[in-house]
DNA sequence: CTGCATCCGCCTCGATACTG
DNA sequence: CAGTATCGAGGCGGATGCAG
């Protein structure tokens, strides 16, 4: 008898929300966004969401044909999550949203997670492909356990999981520092002064860098929309 | 105590989604994107919506510096709701989202509101900027009570509000069948046969039109994702 | 009449326990 | 490891009340 709660309009939108619009489960595509997942690896990147929500959203997301079930290569075995093509598809509104939100990611508060990983979409997110160089190269970035980089070549920027060879330069951080250069509160600067961020290579190519990324290269940092959410501590 | 409830982690998309990932909320901004409205307006066009929840939202959208109070020029005393510039940064995502979701609406039923007003959007939606002609002209389109236009002229296509002069095309139809066509569910050729869809004007920017828009020409229509859920009708 | 606030029943959510 | 079952708490939806 489940009546399952849907918007009942007949447009793209609330169609498009019917299916991903309920709670956690563009979270779930954003794990996936990086590559199949396991059931047990999306529940331990994702703190509060239940296990029983996590296999109802994947089930219903299955049904829709937006996640599919493979087997990972080589452990046999190992069943994993997987995007569709259709679910692919998400991944400039994924991007585009993250982007956006940027805006409100506050202080860092104790009970906030933070994972490596999530630095990978943000760089994603971040990169402006109008303000690509026109130099080819790269740049490496090492998030705690993290490593991806970004490769500039032929006037386009692609996110790239993994090390890369002869990077430019190569920025080394842990993953609460980098998700606050992206949201613009603290500048790399900021951040190297105060020991949180190692960068190595040409500080002509971390400032070709930091324009592809739209990041401020000087000392300022944007002031918070709004630093602390007035609430009872 | 209202603990709010929060993702609580540190990533630019778990932020947005604290401020504009609750229920109903994109469909606010959605009503917004065309423009100021009125509390009314809103709530007639969300049917579902409770009134408490939508008064709520806003103030949580106004508190947050997504939405703002604005006085309508002219009536006087007349108050209305219309997006802050960070609001109106959220256009490319809902849109993306809108055309993500065109996959996914279904059959018309009885019970799904239709709202002229959201063509507007959905053309938005569609507008494809890499398959623009190099003809300039413009598109009217008549769709229930709602007249807008697309407007290409210098390799670039806008959405613009109310008539044009001097359109190549004139396409007058009911939201429904425009809602479809957008989906992919009825084909232009089709809606016409079938009486649904009447164009004016030159042929020739009649196939214009629907490449810029990505709509196929030809009678076939897309087969839909999923037909009619299946549930207790 | 518009623009909300209050109240209430229900459904979704979140946490824990349990099973293959 | 990958889920299913259960249950209390709270967000949601609808009706109603009320002030400007």
């Amino acid at each position: 008898m489940s009546t399952k709660r849907t918007y009942q309009q007949y447009c793209g939108l609330a169609s498009g929300l019917d299916v991903v619009g309920e709670r956690w489960t563009l979270l779930i595509v954003r794990e996936l966004l990086m590559g199949p997942a396991r059931y047990s690896d999306i529940l331990a990147n994702l703190p509060g969401l239940g296990t029983n929500l996590l296999a109802e959203r994947l089930k219903f997301l299955v049904e829709r044909g937006v996640v599919e079930q493979v087997d990972v290569r080589g452990t046999g075995a190992q069943l994993a999550y997987a995007l569709t093509p259709v679910g692919e598809q998400l991944r400039p509104v994924v991007l585009g949203l993250a982007r956006w939100g940027m805006e409100f990611v506050g202080d860092l508060r104790p009970e906030d997670a933070v994972r490596p990983h999530w630095g990978f979409l943000a760089v994603e997110a971040m990169l402006d492909p109008a303000k690509v160089s026109d130099v080819d190269e790269r740049y490496e970035f090492r998030v705690d356990d993290q490593v991806f980089h970004i490769d500039v070549s032929g006037g386009r920027a692609r996110a790239v999981k993994g090390p890369v060879e002869d990077p430019a330069m190569v920025a080394k951080t842990d993953a609460a520092t980098f998700v606050q250069i992206g949201a613009g509160r603290l500048t790399p600067l900021l951040a190297m002064v105060t020991g949180r961020l190692a960068l190595e290579g040409d500080m002509d190519a971390v400032v070709r860098c930091c324009e592809v990324l739209g990041l401020e290269t000087g000392m300022a940092a944007r002031s918070p929309k709004r630093s602390t959410p007035v609430e009872a501590v």
